[in-house]
Parts: C-alpha cells; sequence; structure tokens
DNA sequence: TATTGTTATACTCTATAACTATA
DNA sequence: TATAGTTATAGAGTATAACAATA
C-alpha cells in the first residue's frame, strides 16, 4: 500500500559537510544551512516514523528494481502466496487497499503474467486469486531482493533495535 | 512529506468479530476471512512501519482537521517556527521535501495568510521564510491539537515502547 | 439490502526536467 | 558552473461515489 519512489532523492539534514571559504557575513547564515532546527517536530514520534518508513521504501525500490516490483506489489504477491485462491475485498482488507485501488494493482500483475483471477466457485461476484508458475519464480527472486534490503534495515537500526521495533509493532498491528 | 488522507477509510487485518451462521463449506472460506495470513510479510518490519505511519497521518490529519493543516504543513511551520528567515531550499533538505514541491505547499501557506516570503538581504535568489501573526497563532492551536494526537499514540503504543521507539527513530535520523 | 468487482473523479505526493535569475 | 525559486509533466496513491451482478 505504499507510494513507490522512483529513486533515492531525499536526502536532508545531514549534508555532506564540504569544506568552504565560509564568509563571514553577520549571520554566517551558509554555515548555519546544516544545523536547521527540527524545532517541536522532535516532540513527535510520527514524523521520524515517516522519516524511516521513506527510507524503507525508497532502499526496498532500489534493490528490487530489477525485478521491477513495488512494495506494494510485493506484500501483494506474498499474501496471495500464503492464502492461494482468496478475493480481491479479502486481500484489500488485510493489506490496507482501498478495493478499489486493488483492481489495478491486479490489472497489472495479470497482464505481467505473475497472477490468474479465476471465478470462485463458492460466490459467483469474487474472483479467486492465484500466483501463476511464472508469479511464484518472480516472487522467490523477490524475496531474495528483499532479504537483502531487510539486512540494510537492520544494519542501519541495529539488530538489538530492530528486534525491540519487531516486537512493538507487530502487537500493534493487531488492535483495532 | 506525508500523503494526507481525507478520512479514516482502511482498517483490515483484524475486523470485529460478528456472530454468523458460519456454514460449513468444504474449506469453511468465509470464516477464514479474519485470518487471513500475511506469509512472508511477517519478515518485514518496513510492512509493520509503514501501518503504524499510515496510522499515525489518519489519526493526525482527523484530529487536526478543525485547524486544516496537514502533516506536512505542520512539519513546515514547525521549521521555520523555530528558524526564522531559513530559505526554501533549506527547509526543503531539513524535512526531505522537493524543492518543487516546497513551492506550492508554501504558495498555499501564504494564500492563507500563514507564512511570508521576503527576499533575503544576504542571497537574491533565495527568500527569507518568516510566519505571520496568523501563521504563529494557527501553529500554536495545532501543537495543541497535536499533543492531543501524540497522547493517542502513546496510548495505542503503550509507554515504554513509545520511548523506545523514540530512542531507536531519533538515533537513525542523523545517519548518513 | 449488502457485498464484489469495477469505473470514474479529484486531490496529494514523488520524481524529473527545464527555465530564470542570481551567485 | 552551481544554486534558488519556479513551472510543467508523468505516475502512484488516497478518498469517494456510483453502477451491475450476485448474495
Amino acid at each position: 500500500m505504499p507510494a513507490p519512489a522512483r529513486k533515492a532523492a531525499h536526502r536532508s539534514v545531514a549534508r555532506s559537510a564540504r569544506a568552504r571559504p565560509l564568509r563571514k557575513s553577520p549571520q554566517a547564515r551558509k554555515s548555519v544551512e546544516r544545523t536547521v532546527d527540527l524545532g517541536g517536530l522532535n516532540e513527535h514520534l510520527g514524523y521520524f516514523i515517516r522519516r524511516v518508513q521513506v527510507w524503507v521504501f525508497q532502499d526496498f525500490i532500489r534493490v528490487l528494481r530489477i525485478v521491477d516490483i513495488s512494495p506494494a506489489q510485493y506484500s501483494v504477491l506474498l499474501v496471495i502466496d500464503a492464502n492461494p485462491g482468496l478475493s480481491q475485498a479479502e486481500l484489500a482488507r488485510t493489506l490496507g487497499i482501498e478495493r478499489a485501488r486493488m483492481v489495478r494493482v491486479l490489472h497489472r500483475l495479470d497482464r505481467r503474467g505473475l497472477t490468474r483471477r479465476l471465478r470462485s466457485s463458492a460466490d459467483g461476484r469474487a474472483h479467486s486469486l492465484r500466483l501463476t508458475q511464472k508469479g511464484q519464480e518472480t516472487l522467490r527472486r523477490a524475496a531474495t531482493l528483499a532479504q537483502t534490503h531487510e539486512a540494510r534495515l537492520i544494519e542501519r537500526l541495529g539488530a538489538e533495535p530492530y528486534k525491540a521495533m519487531r516486537t512493538i509493532l507487530r502487537e500493534f498491528r493487531s488492535m483495532p
């Protein structure tokens, strides 16, 4: 359910300190550039959650570019793989993606030959979702790359903080 | 730098268990609806980070609807307030928002009379950003509401996990 | 009546390229 | 040559409403 990004762009905050003449103007404005104060933002966890989340998506997209699978597509493939035959509505509710949005996501995966939509035998309205052979192969390749991404996240957060966040957030997920 | 949402929509995963006849079809498909397996997604912290982040934005937007301030706008107001006179480029880099995107954000805040863009005396190219009187008042009201949101997040995560994540993520932020 | 898949509309956000005016 | 502000464009995501077929 993410917002893919094409390229790593955002960097901000900590810019690589580059040596420069550093003119002594009244406020020495230029030298301040690297130390902008976040102000009250420091008191909002949501801001920092957003920053990590953006980093995660950018890294994920970069690492999985070879297979051209976005975070949203990856989540869809994994859930179909784990629940063959489930419907679009079930899938959408599970991942928190709008039903209307899911239609396009699946259209695209179908066009690429990664998924199939069969008429459900139990419910005439519903589609029964499956991965194709190619879909399973692509998922396998994607999963390997996704592990690389995960390793980078662990390295970046530190093993202990990573485990701590895992415990905390998997709990959060199941809440009402 | 967020993606505002109009209304709380996403719910998914844990649906309020509703009593139902529960027909005993071969796979009892319907009863499965509430227990769709996330599969390999369980091994990706990024997925859970994304879910909390979405919750945070939705809650923030809902709580601050009275003042009509989005997460992105709020972050912009806070940073300008803490660094009066900074330029658009500095602001954009600090928050990880594209320079081009920042133009529109500030246009809108200017139109609402919350911010001002003055010509910088030090650099003829740059704008010197300030909050107006109205901007400061709006920020004050927004900050009060944002504290309400923060309290909800703490309640939702638990005080200890909240503090733990705060420590972890504020560290993450300053990394290269 | 409610749900499923679908189409359509409006808006936000990201990424990119290009232009101008300054430095 | 590089940077600041700007405009424009393409694509993805979100929120909503509405519709036909089916339950």
